[in-house]
Formats: C-alpha cells, sequence, structure tokens
DNA sequence: CATTAATAATGAGGCATACTCATTGACTAT
DNA sequence: ATAGTCAATGAGTATGCCTCATTATTAATG
C-alpha cells in the first residue's frame, strides 16, 4: 500500500536523523563520518543524499528537530494559569537543564546558523522557542502582573542569555544543575513587578545630542 | 643579526595569523581554504604548518588573541576610580560593541572549545577576560557600593550572558549597537546595590558619546 | 671569502572523506 | 508477466588538509 511506502520513506529519514544526532552529540560535527552515520542508520551512505543535500543540511536538519522539541517540552512544562513568576521558573528550570543535558547539540546550533560565508540567519525553530518566553511576559502584562513598560525584547534577551552562558558555564566546570541560576535570574525580575518605578531618563541636552549620535549611527550603519 | 631573523620569524606567524583571522571573519572557517590564508600572508602552504600544527590550532591562536586583545580594551575602557555604575557601564558598553564589531570572531570563538570529540575545554583568554567584570564587582564590594552577599559569579553570567545574546539578536537583525540593552542590564544590577547612587548618567553619557563617535569613525573609515 | 652546518621554506603529492552517479533492486499498475 | 517508476547502493571522484623530500637561506667556522 501507499501507505507503508510512505511510512517506511519516513522512517528511514527519522533514522538517518537519529544517527545523526547521537554521533554528533558524539564526536562533535567535525568528528562525525557521514560512513559512521550512514552505519547506524542502516542504510548506505548514498541513501543519506537522497534525503539531506549534505552534511550541513542534516546538520540543520538535527539543530531544527532539537528546538523543536525543546518548545513542546517548554510549553508542556509550564501551566497557563500560574502566577508569572511560577511560569518563568517554570521555563527557567525547564531550559537551564535541557541546556546542560543536550549541551552538545546546543553548542552544534551555531554551527547550523552559518551557511558557508553567508551572512548567519536566525533559525525558524529558535525563533518559535522564544516565543514562549514573549507569551508568558505578554500574559503578565495583560494580567497586570507586570508593568506595561517593561521591555519584553531585552528582558528576553537577559533571560535566554543569562541561562545559556550559565549553562555553558556549569559544564564546562563539570558542575551539576544548580537552581541558584534560576533564583537569582527570578530576583532580577523582581524590578519590573508591578508599582515599580522605571529610571526615567532626564531629558537634558547631553541625551539629546546622544540620541542624536544614535540615529546618525543608524543611518550609516544602514548604509 | 640573530635579533633581524627573530624578527622575521615573528613577522611571517603575524602575517600568518593576520589572514587567518580576516579569511575566518569573511568565509567562517569551513569557508577558509588554507591555501587562500598562505596566499595572503604571501608564504607557501606548507609554511603554515611550521608554525602551526594543523587548522583548528590556527583557529585557536587567531580566537586567543582576538580574546587577549580584547581584555587589553576592556582593561583600558575602565577608569578604576570611577563609581561602580560607571565602570560596568563603560565596560558593558565596550563588550557589546567589540562583540558586534567582530561576530564572527565570537561566533568561530565555540568552535575553538570543541576539540574532535573531547569534552569542551574552558579557554584560559576567556577565563582572563571574564576576571575584568569580578575585579570591578570587587572593588564594588570593598567599597561598599555593593552589598556583600551579591551574587558574583551569578551576576557575571548575566552580565555576559545578556550581552552575548543581545549583540547575537541585534546582529543577526541587522541592528546597530542599541544603548538600552545596557541601560536595562545596568538597571537590573540596582537591586544588589547599597542606598547612594553616585551621580550616574553625567558622566555616563560624554563616555557613551564618546564610544558612539569611535564607533562612528570606524564605520566611516572602514568604507 | 669559501665551506659547511643548521635552519627555514617550498609545493607536489598523499590521503581522508564528503559527495556523485551509473547500476541494481524493489515495488506498482495494467 | 511485463514494463515503468522510484528508491537504494557503493565504487569512484573531487576537494582540501597536511606531509615530506627537496631547495633556499642564514649562520658558523677557519
Amino acid at each position: 500500500m501507499g501507505d507503508t511506502q510512505r511510512q517506511r520513506l519516513e522512517a528511514r529519514e527519522e533514522a538517518i536523523l537519529a544517527a545523526a544526532t547521537s554521533l554528533f552529540s558524539e564526536s562533535g560535527v567535525d568528528g562525525a563520518r557521514m560512513a559512521e552515520i550512514a552505519r547506524r542508520a542502516d542504510v548506505a551512505e548514498g541513501t543519506i543524499y537522497l534525503y539531506y543535500k549534505n552534511k550541513h543540511e542534516l546538520l540543520e536538519a538535527v539543530v531544527d528537530r532539537f528546538w523543536r522539541e525543546l518548545t513542546k517540552g517548554a510549553k508542556a512544562a509550564i501551566t497557563p494559569d500560574a502566577s508569572l513568576s511560577q511560569q518563568l521558573t517554570d521555563l527557567a528550570n525547564y531550559h537551564l537543564s535541557s541546556l546542560i543535558d543536550d549541551f552538545k547539540i546546543v553548542e552544534i546550533t551555531s554551527r547550523a546558523r552559518q551557511r558557508h560565508g553567508e551572512p548567519g540567519r536566525q533559525l525558524p525553530q529558535i525563533r518559535e522557542y522564544v516565543r514562549v518566553f514573549d507569551l508568558i511576559m505578554q500574559r503578565g502584562i495583560t494580567s497586570g502582573e507586570l508593568e506595561a513598560a517593561t521591555p519584553v525584547w531585552q528582558m528576553r534577551d537577559v533571560f535566554y542569555g543569562t541561562l545559556e552562558h550559565s549553562a555553558r558555564t556549569l559544564v564546562l566546570r563539570n558542575k551539576p544543575f544548580d537552581t541558584r541560576v534560576v533564583d537569582n535570574l527570578l530576583s532580577l525580575f523582581d524590578g519590573y513587578r508591578l508599582k515599580h518605578k522605571p529610571n526615567k531618563q532626564e531629558v537634558g541636552s547631553k541625551d539629546a545630542a546622544l540620541e542624536l549620535l544614535r540615529r546618525l549611527e543608524n543611518e550609516i550603519t544602514r548604509w
């Protein structure tokens, strides 16, 4: 039947992807031989190229799936009804432990962004993943738990940046998951809880000059 | 004289390093051909291997030098007598703009950590670089500007993690240096600050303006 | 200055490996 | 049963890192 055939193809593709994932994790991208991936997936070397154009696209597929799965897991790890800080804590815990567990894949991710000399692209699945945070923050603003003026995109960089960097620090020093990282991060978000007064920048001549320079820079760097 | 000979060797080594740096930046590690590096350094391909054991060690040398220079620059960018928040602002500005300017090298850094399947090492020069932050924080605690209980190593991850992630976000979206990133980051540190905040923005604006001017000059002279 | 020794540089060739493609095999439809 | 289509194979090719026998350059010595 056509269905069985289609399933066989998908199973093969999946086998290749799984083989690549495990080998990349073990040996890194450069250490992984296509021949070995083929062996693990129980196909001929040439067969891989029926499913993926080259090693780099295979890498992209591995990374892409990893982040897609992570997104699923993250969504499952939070409960939309819980308090804002609870949701953030859940997401942070999930994120940090995932990064530590699959550190190798995370490191490899930057590799997938670099398409041979071309400027790095954003991987769509990572964009999607990052939205989970935005969603939580958005709900926080809507529910009034957060100040409306909270700079969400900047806090997003703080959130993911800190966790990624912390994960790297922990792993490279052979240390395990550490709750204090999450605790500390969350405490930093307290500043944007409701009733917080953001330090308003006074509108002086210096700031105006700065703003002018900033705009000028925008123009120039844009060409 | 022996001295001239030694200088010639060092000049060659430097030429190779410079050629590698520029080509890695342009084409990425995989896109860079050893033959092209040799051509740019005006040496034969084999000569490279008299100075660097293989491509990976050459990459390491490039990355190593980058962070060493960055450390020098960071130390030069801060004035130990300034207030804590001023020093952090200066370091953050310097760090963020450097990451943006040399984004390619920064991305490549993770590559240098990965020695063919072996667990990633910490690069000594990055450790050194990271100490600049620790030093500032330490002085802040000593001077009483910071709470003694401040979790320095966690804040370090927040600091560098946020800036690195922000730089990536900005670059991948073709956006220029954005002061708000630094402002926001610094405001998060307020939680650990002891009551008095010594005259924050006055001096900061001047230095920030200088920094922007420097970047503008860079952009202009580059084209 | 001539000669020898030591060191540096060269680039053609070796070799590993990602990738191709002519051939073979498996499945489907009539 | 037969032809036609699509999938799989793996030996062969191309590419690019690296080696090493050879050549060039510098230093040492008398």
